[in-house]
DNA sequence: AGACGAATGTGAGAGGCTCATACATCCAAT
DNA sequence: ATTGGATGTATGAGCCTCTCACATTCGTCT
């Protein structure tokens, strides 16, 4: 934990190698894409040979997992953030979605990780990281669900949500409204609004007095 | 483009080696996933060297891209006939996202694909393969949104419906509900009620500044 | 019919990647 | 100081992508 720069003179070992290759991986893969991702230029940014990230990682798709866990713990940090400015419930369960959508345009990368294929599959932590999400956002959902509907109707809102906010992700990385940057901001908008006819939809007619 | 069975005796042309290699890639999907595919592996299933599928395709994303649109055509006909059994444009709506989650469950290797990051993007005709989805419930969109929101927010509603399909699919496939051929009936009629809920909010009167 | 050019497949191979195995080096606890 | 375990290196087998020169066949034009 001590050496942070990278190759002092005797520095065999490198101080703390898994995380730089998580660093790396991360890089990479904002770079050129989980595709375009090699253990091997992981282990060549990092300035150790092509064998050494095998001492950390079982395999490639393990690296890749242990990034995609980091970017899953920043996520979380950004969602709470969101609920945070929001005011009412309404409104905190409306954000988180916009939020989730401007940030898969800056992390890209981050989110072609959490959305790659067989990762989430193969590790635990990580396919909990959406139940996570929904623990999260629990209390306020039962605030907007009326009571007589249970606990499961508050659960089943807020799987929708998180279906609508990751479908908009997908449609915006896609390019489907055009380049992600440029249209993020939009189409956050139109997530924010997607997810608001959704809690009403579950929700009573009206609950937010003005 | 006569022999369709294989290897007669002198056979040293194919018949039509790019449409038996699409069929493999299906297959190999399929079986391992987009991770697993490989160009040589479909071309040793077609019996063919390995070099051979590179007259056809320019290179793997290109035989995958041609795999993913065979994809969305079969997937066309299937939200073709899921719009027939419904009878209100209301339910035609739902009845599409509904059809789209359990046709996720059945054809697993085909939405990996469709899903596959870099794919869409780099082929157009995929890329536009959502707006045609939209494009082809539009018109029930103009009967369910009320007429003074105007084409927008009907566009908005399709928008809002992809992405609810698309995450419900996306959640499902990553294992969040259980296994996915297990829960797929029972995540399909959620995503079809997310999807009424979405169709309900957005039909009431417009609560958004634009 | 016969010949010729275009399309399609083969064979061999360069270069890169993943991962295993044997060996080198360093840290920490005795 | 020694020694055992953790960490990095070196090497290499096996697979993959994609290329290039060559072989084979098809369609077409005369």
């Amino acid at each position: 934990m001590a050496c942070s720069g990278g190759r002092e003179r005797g520095a065999y070992h490198h101080g703390d190698l898994a995380a730089a290759l998580v660093r790396a991986t991360l890089e990479i893969v904002d770079e050129v894409g989980v595709r375009g991702f090699s253990v091997a230029e992981a282990a060549r940014r990092t300035r150790v040979s092509p064998g050494a990230p095998y001492r950390h990682f079982a395999d490639r798709d393990a690296l890749l997992a242990a990034a995609a866990l980091e970017v899953s713990r920043r996520l979380r940090a950004i969602h709470l953030e969101a609920m945070t400015t929001a005011s009412s419930p309404h409104e905190r369960l409306a954000a988180v979605a916009g939020s989730y959508v401007r940030a898969a345009a800056v992390h890209r990368g981050g989110f072609d990780l959490l959305f790659a294929p067989g990762l989430r599959t193969h590790h635990l932590e990580l396919r909990d990281s959406t139940r996570e999400f929904i623990d999260l956002l629990l209390p306020s959902a039962f605030e907007v669900v009326p009571p007589e509907q249970g606990a499961k109707a508050a659960v089943g809102l807020l799987e929708a949500l998180s279906a609508v906010a990751r479908g908009y992700v997908a449609l915006l990385l896609d390019g489907v409204f055009g380049e992600p940057g440029a249209v993020a901001a939009e189409v956050a908008v139109r997530a924010t609004r997607a997810a608001r006819a959704l809690v009403d939809g579950y929700g009573l007619p009206d609950t937010t007095p003005s």
